[in-house]
DNA sequence: AAACATTCCCGCCACG
DNA sequence: TGCGTGGCGGGAATGT
């Protein structure tokens, strides 16, 4: 039976920490538990998450890593995550345990804490991605991957934001224990959809929305809901701009051009509509505005590294 | 696979 | 003059 350490601190993100226990604490065969989870903080007892939950945990400090632990590093928003980053038994504490334990891993924002500890240098990283950038710009060793929902990198695995520590934790059960098991527990914890490590960790449309100020916010929307009718044109007198505005709106605002954040939007939908039941390529090439199969096909390797055709069969294990 | 057609992108300039 | 906009045109990228 393996040991996990759930490190925590003051203020961490509530499912950042209960996320990954939760799936490694119910992982078993029958009646045998695969896993011990702990929680741990420096200093030890009772702290409040992000959340208010008020948690009681083991010191950290007295906690002797094993070969066989796998400790998980959980994030927090702003304030949390920089007192914790300060922390220098917390980093030295990570420093030893790396030596020893068979996992290190990360959630959201505990990236920071890891590359803070030096531990995630030259590896590839995943970490929220509104942090990204951040985390590039801090640890300039580190690649970091915006899209991955986790990396394994070894022995040092990271995840992208909250929820995608399940996604790493059951990862890590299917690589322990084997993939029935972590299946059913997929299954127990009412998944939509186990999501492999590469899988975009959001949605391009909600994050073009987001950042598309007045009327091209709106006018994207309006194209979400009519892939299959839009081109760039009706996008443009949809926003009320011109051809040329829109060009320059969208490399401004978006870091993209028209046409390559219609094929986003395209791809995305196909992904959903692929997802929900299977058709034919062609049937699905007409619904999302492609028009045709061959030129989704295209837009699929580009987006996404891989056709419509791998695409579904990856999934299909869901 | 290669030639042909279309669409897209972006520098440039004129306009208000 | 400064700033954002719209239209033009050609070369690049894409599609057929």
């Amino acid at each position: 039976m393996r040991r996990v350490v759930m490190v925590v601190f003051e203020g961490v993100q509530t499912l950042d920490m209960t996320g990954p226990a939760e799936v490694f604490a119910n992982a078993r065969s029958g009646e045998t538990h695969h896993y011990q989870v702990e929680f741990a903080a420096i200093g030890g007892g009772e702290l409040r998450t992000s959340s208010a939950l008020r948690i009681r945990c083991r010191d950290l400090s007295r906690l002797r890593p094993q070969p066989t632990d796998i400790v998980v590093v959980a994030g927090a928003d702003a304030p949390a995550i920089v007192n914790a980053l300060a922390d220098e038994k917390l980093r030295g504490w990570l420093q030893r345990a790396a030596k020893v334990v068979w996992r290190m891993t990360s959630v959201c924002s505990g990236a920071f804490i890891l590359a803070a500890a030096g531990l995630l240098d030259g590896k590839r990283t995943a970490t929220h991605w509104r942090g990204c950038e951040q985390l590039a710009r801090m640890f300039p060793n580190i690649q970091v991957d915006p899209n991955a929902i986790y990396v394994d990198a070894g022995r040092i695995w990271t995840s992208a934001g909250v929820t995608t520590g399940i996604d790493m934790a059951l990862a890590l059960v299917e690589r322990d224990v084997g993939r029935e098991v972590a299946d059913h527990l997929a299954a127990e914890l009412v998944l939509y959809m186990r999501r492999p490590g590469f899988q975009a960790q959001f949605s391009e449309a909600l994050v073009a929305q987001s950042a598309a100020p007045d009327a091209l916010g709106p006018a994207i929307a309006w194209a979400r809901t009519n892939l299959a009718r839009v081109d760039i044109e009706s996008l443009a007198h949809r926003a009320g701009l011109s051809l040329r505005t829109l060009h320059r709106r969208c490399a401004q605002d978006l870091k993209t051009t028209p046409a390559k954040l219609l094929d986003k939007l395209r791809v995305e939908y196909a992904r959903t509509l692929l997802a929900a039941a299977p058709r034919s390529a062609k049937q699905l090439a007409v619904e999302c505005g492609f028009g045709n199969s061959t030129r989704m096909k295209r837009a699929f390797e580009r987006e996404l590294g891989l056709g419509p055709r791998e695409y579904q069969l990856l999934h299909a294990q869901a």
